[in-house]
DNA sequence: CGTCTTTGACCCGCGC
DNA sequence: GCGCGGGTCAAAGACG
């Protein structure tokens, strides 16, 4: 996916087209966008058109077309009795906010040279009744890698990997897990998770970059808070604590994350190809426990983030059905930057193309194109540069689909792709206008 | 010496 | 009530 980043900026053509940041001013200056984005692409399809037509007409296609790339189509996958929505990478949602129900089956087999696929499965907090399979969007992109957000209240299980998203569109969650599938063979994945909290509400769509933000909100979640707040207080005033005794031990387990615990849980899962058994992702990780874990010879391994008061944890187990494969979960979001050496190496070594070398393996950058917040530092690299958090997200309403996120509060679905899009146009503009050859 | 991994024990929820 | 499975803890050892 790095490469992918570099080839797009480095194959645009500002001379063929219109440059983004054309289009992206001609944007700032019209309220309406789609009809500039339709006047700049007139194949775009942005505006009244059939749901089915917007489908495989997103401004990000036309793009991705314009640079020699193929975006598949959006799609949706009966599977089970789960809807699958493959969409290309941020660029085709408006179909989903619009009528998520009222897509329009199709099937693409796409052979294409990029071919990124994303899929994120929104898992209802509540058990799924028959009759009415969950709200699925499948969002594809991508590089080498599955990520996998979860937005459930079930417990942590054994990841179900389906193995055949090699062949593109072909992934079909568990009803456990949401992933998101890429494959760029012998290349470092990209673009993923900035972590998703516990409890959340609501999950992001991914941005242009598949950057993945994700909201959280619950009242679990504040307590979850709560409990690590306290817990950051005591180390940050170090406070000598005397060994726990059982009674404290059984204080803090009761705390525990862990635990087939019942809270609502969002996570991330990422797949990607690995020898190595811990791929880094831009972060730095401690090793705090290994468990094998039943229908799963391989074991998991749990790691929490060393930076000081960073609660994430994340484990790590290989693939079931696929021992090449690594499957990372992660818990709790980062509220803050990626180490400066595992930027500085991610920079070094990923983006100049050489291999990657890998000193301990939890300092290790293999999956760092993962890491968002790495992205971003790459993204953008001036102390202008927005942080992550800055870049609009766009959360989704488990049960309806997107929304807007000034309407989170009142639950409100966009009725219309026109929201989606300013939210669309800001992240490109946030996106390609900090690109340093622009 | 600081950081990280290893590994057995511990804890809790859940199913029987 | 008991056992199982999953997640975490923390002491000990390894490593640079």
């Amino acid at each position: 996916m790095s490469d992918y980043v570099g080839n797009f900026i480095d194959d645009w053509s500002p001379l063929s087209s219109p440059s983004i940041r054309e289009v992206l001013a001609n944007l700032d200056q019209n309220d309406n966008a789609l009809e500039t984005i339709s006047e700049t692409f007139p194949q775009t399809n942005l505006s009244t058109y059939p749901q089915s037509e917007q489908i495989s007409g997103g401004l990000c296609d036309r793009m991705a077309a314009r640079l020699g790339f193929y975006i598949p189509p959006l799609e949706i996958e009966s599977i089970s009795h789960s809807p699958i929505l493959v969409i290309s990478p941020g660029f085709s949602l408006s179909p989903l906010l619009q009528s998520p129900n009222m897509l329009s089956s199709s099937s693409q087999e796409s052979n294409n040279f990029f071919n990124i696929y994303i899929y994120i499965y929104i898992i209802p907090p509540c058990p799924i009744p028959n009759d009415e399979p969950p709200e699925t969007v499948e969002i594809s992109g991508g590089a080498h890698a599955t990520i996998i957000i979860s937005n459930n209240d079930l417990p942590h299980q054994p990841v179900d990997v389906d193995l055949h998203s090699q062949g593109g569109s072909g992934d079909i969650p568990t009803e456990e897990s949401n992933y998101v599938t890429s494959h760029e063979p012998n290349d470092d994945p990209i673009g993923a998770p900035l972590i998703p909290s516990f409890d959340s509400e609501v999950v992001a769509e991914t941005d242009v970059m598949n950057l993945i933000s994700l909201e959280s909100g619950s009242e679990d979640d504040d307590k979850d808070r709560e409990y690590n707040q306290e817990e950051d207080n005591v180390e940050d005033h170090n406070i000598v604590e005397e060994p726990l005794s059982r009674k404290r031990r059984k204080n803090v387990a009761s705390n525990m994350i862990g635990v087939t615990r019942q809270n609502k849980t969002q996570r991330v899962l990422i797949q990607v190809e690995s020898e190595e058994d811990h791929p880094g992702d831009g972060f730095r990780w401690r090793k705090y426990g290994q468990k094998v874990v039943v229908g799963n010879a391989n074991p998991r391994s749990y790691y929490r983030c060393t930076y000081t008061g960073c609660k994430v944890r994340k484990y790590v187990e290989r693939s079931i059905d696929n021992v090449k494969l690594v499957v990372a979960t992660y818990d709790g979001i980062h509220e803050h930057v990626p180490p400066p050496e595992c930027i500085s190496k991610y920079s070094t070594k990923n983006l100049s193309g050489s291999s990657i070398s890998q000193d301990r393996s939890n300092q290790t950058l293999g999956l760092d194109m993962l890491s968002s917040s790495v992205l971003a530092s790459q993204l953008f690299p001036s102390p202008l540069a927005p942080q992550l958090n800055m870049i609009p997200s766009l959360p989704v309403n488990q049960n309806h689909g997107f929304m807007n996120r000034d309407d989170e509060t009142n639950n409100r679905v966009i009725s219309d792709g026109t929201e989606l899009y300013k939210v669309i146009r800001e992240r490109l503009f946030l996106f390609f206008w900090f690109q340093p050859r622009w």
